[in-house]
DNA sequence: CTCTCTAGTATTTAGACAGCATGTC
DNA sequence: CTAAATACTAGAGAG
């Protein structure tokens, strides 16, 4: 069927007149959305699964609700409502609601779609659970992601607070395939449609010991490998993507590759800014080879994935990145490796994630087939890749019952006021997968030590069994940190204020992930919780006091390369936990401001301190527009050392600064003026 | 006595979410 | 439980 058939003549404003014919899963599933069924579309990657949701958000729209995405990751967010924005064409208004993310006002009254992850969704929920009333239509991209360990609970909550609060709004879950897709459904009272469709069609094969295996042919690859199969894949105009399962093996791979190819690019004309790259990479890219993982920093990351969009990069070799993440499609993919070294072993990655590898073989339109190879190492390793191809799936299983993550949501429950006593907490618990796939029953302790948990710490308060949230529980939960940490941070004030050692305490908060530590890093850890009188020795304390003297370093500003370079990390790897320690010490200064208002303004310093990555003596002037860590520096150095001077000051001597052109000094002028009048008014 | 080579041993290993602010008759 | 590559170290042997 047409698209027009289905939609409103308007409709194809979204498509640029496009009036395609449907595939049949797509219809399947807006038929049955329309019989205001709720839905789980399970199909491969890059088989239409936007436009379902383009036309049932419409549909909503019309009806005069409001719909939410929900995606996992920031990027795709980003890249969601980069598409979604068609529909303004429509008059639909699009927003994103992620952390970190401060350009839109997220006023959920003012829009008609709200792109968010899974966690802001949460978070928006046990704010305000009323919002629920706008929505007409809920969207949850990826579904299967309720199995990951550590991040697969907050979406789990998401939809049973949806069935809990609101059963009358739309679902429509889009999922890789899994096994147990039936019991899914029926969870969350949907129907299935479930399709194999590949708008690219996909070839696989294994190789092993010199030959490629499809469909249990052997073909002898030569002396080259699997790196023959690359080749051939270039030669025909294609482009290659690598998996492998470390960092260091991604970039000696690219590396490798350079030797085999030379693709001469230009580099002058791919306007990649100085210094983005060191050597080596801008070497590897100026050959069209390149690897991407997450110790890269932002802005090395976008333009590597510019680049490889826009064909310059040919071959591009990355970890796990890529595989979840923005879509990337590349004619080739290989699984170079298919186990991974976690929980103390090397096992084998799970089904899923081949599937989203490997699903990102074939570019809709410019390839007419997609080819994905796995890896095999060992005769094992084959019967594992066998495994994977044939089909066999994993389920997707609740992992829920995490005792931390029952408090957490316990107090969520209740600091909302969704449920106030151990009936509704059991009530709202009975509309998770987890009471589906679980006796619940068997929960009843774990709930009951939760409230016991955060009664004795203040969180709540018990009056005939009815809990409420104190004041530090309602702040504890809006800032959606775990309890654990909150009672961290709270012991913290109370010790005298000192940055290393606030540092060392946001970096002890579990929702902190600590740098790991050597050997090599003993001594001075060691020394440095000597010095700050902590007896503590354990894994987490080590791994905090590194955390906390790398971070210490961040905010002294230590150029990020040279805290790289000292500590054998990635630049991105700081700017990660740069942003997490921002989230931890923002939530430290509101917790400041309740219990100790002395302590306030040095924990508001602090924040920016280590948002910003600055000293405190430019604190001030960074708030103009366009000067961040190293232009204050600049700034500051050369003797403009306030807003006022720099507001004051002639072009000439501040283009005179390194770095500086004529335009950047009279923007940033400009800048320091308005600034200026603002604390005028 | 010192340097070099080697065999055996120790070490290391992917990724990434959250808060805030704002509008207005 | 189901790894593999690399960095490190002690000790032998050469000069």
């Amino acid at each position: 069927m047409k698209l027009s058939e289905i939609t409103p003549s308007e409709f194809l404003k979204v498509t640029d007149n496009n009036d395609f014919t449907l595939y049949e899963h797509q219809e399947e599933a807006v038929a049955k959305l329309r019989e205001n069924k709720n839905v789980i579309v399970s199909v491969p990657t890059a088989s239409g699964k936007t436009l379902i949701g383009y036309i049932s958000i419409y549909d909503t729209y019309l009806k005069g609700k409001k719909s939410m995405y929900i995606v996992p990751l920031r990027s795709l967010a980003m890249e969601k409502f980069s598409e979604l924005l068609s529909l303004r064409n429509l008059g639909v208004k699009v927003t994103m609601s992620i952390g970190d993310y401060d350009v839109p006002p997220s006023f959920v009254k003012n829009y008609d779609v709200i792109i968010a992850t899974s966690e802001r969704a949460d978070s928006m929920l046990h704010r305000d659970p009323d919002i629920l009333n706008y929505f007409g239509l809920v969207i949850i991209d990826e579904i299967h992601m309720i199995s990951d360990p550590s991040r697969g609970p907050r979406l789990e909550t998401v939809i049973s607070s949806l069935l809990y609060l609101n059963p009358e709004i739309l679902l429509l879950g889009l999922s890789a395939t899994v096994s147990n897709i039936q019991e899914i459904a029926e969870w969350m009272n949907a129907e299935t449609v479930v399709s194999n469709f590949r708008a690219v069609p996909l070839e696989t094969g294994i190789i092993f010991k010199g030959n490629l295996i499809t469909d249990g042919e052997k073909k002898h690859l030569g002396r080259d490998d699997e790196v023959s199969l690359i080749k051939e894949s270039i030669e025909s105009g294609g482009q290659a993507l690598v998996f492998r399962n470390s960092r260091r093996n991604a970039e000696k791979y690219a590396q490798s590759m350079v030797n085999f190819f030379d693709f001469q690019n230009d580099f002058e004309k791919l306007e990649i800014p100085p210094d983005l790259f060191n050597e080596a990479q801008a070497n590897m890219v100026a050959h069209g080879v390149m690897f991407h993982h997450a110790g890269l920093s932002n802005d090395q990351r976008t333009m590597i994935e510019k680049l490889f969009k826009q064909g310059y990069i040919k071959i591009l070799t990355a970890t796990p990145t890529l595989a979840a993440g923005v879509n990337l499609p590349a004619r080739t993919v290989i699984i170079r490796d298919i186990t991974r070294f976690s929980d103390g072993y090397s096992k084998p990655i799970s089904g899923i994630e081949i599937q989203q590898m490997i699903g990102r073989a074939g570019r809709p339109k410019y390839d007419k087939k997609g080819y994905g190879y796995i890896y095999a190492a060992s005769p094992g390793m084959l019967r594992v890749a066998e495994g994977y191809l044939t089909g066999e799936l994993e389920p997707v299983i609740s992992r829920m019952d995490s005792n931390s993550l029952i408090r957490f949501n316990v107090l969520a429950l209740i600091s909302s006021g969704i449920a106030t006593d151990l009936k509704g907490i059991q009530d709202f618990y009975g509309k998770t997968l987890l009471a589906a796939q679980n006796d619940i029953d068997g929960y009843e302790l774990a709930f009951e030590s939760a409230l016991y948990f955060l009664k004795d710490n203040d969180f709540i308060t018990e009056e005939n069994d009815i809990y409420s949230a104190t004041k530090f529980g309602r702040l504890t939960s809006d800032l959606y940190i775990d309890p654990v940490s909150s009672l961290i941070l709270k012991k913290c004030l109370d010790l005298e204020f000192s940055e290393e050692l606030y540092l060392y305490y946001i970096s002890k908060t579990p929702d902190m992930l600590t740098f790991n530590y050597r050997a090599s890093d003993y001594e001075y850890l060691e020394e440095f919780l000597d010095r700050h009188n902590i007896s503590d020795f354990s894994e987490e304390s080590m791994g905090a006091a590194k955390t906390a003297i790398i971070l210490n370093e961040w905010i002294n500003e230590v150029p990020i390369n040279t805290i790289a370079e000292t500590f054998g990390i990635g630049p991105g790897d700081i700017q990660a936990k740069a942003s997490s320690a921002d989230w931890i010490s923002y939530s430290l200064y509101r917790l400041g401001s309740m219990f100790d208002k002395e302590n306030e303004n040095n924990l508001l310093h602090l924040n920016i301190r280590i948002k910003e990555g600055v000293k405190e003596e430019i604190i001030r002037i960074i708030e103009i527009p366009q000067v961040g860590r190293v232009r204050g520096r600049r700034l500051y150095n050369n003797g403009f050392k306030s807003i006022d001077d720099i507001a004051n000051a002639r072009v000439e001597d501040i283009s005179r600064i390194f770095g500086f052109s004529t335009k950047l000094a009279k923007d940033i002028i400009e800048n320091a003026g308005k600034l200026n009048n603002r604390y005028y008014r």
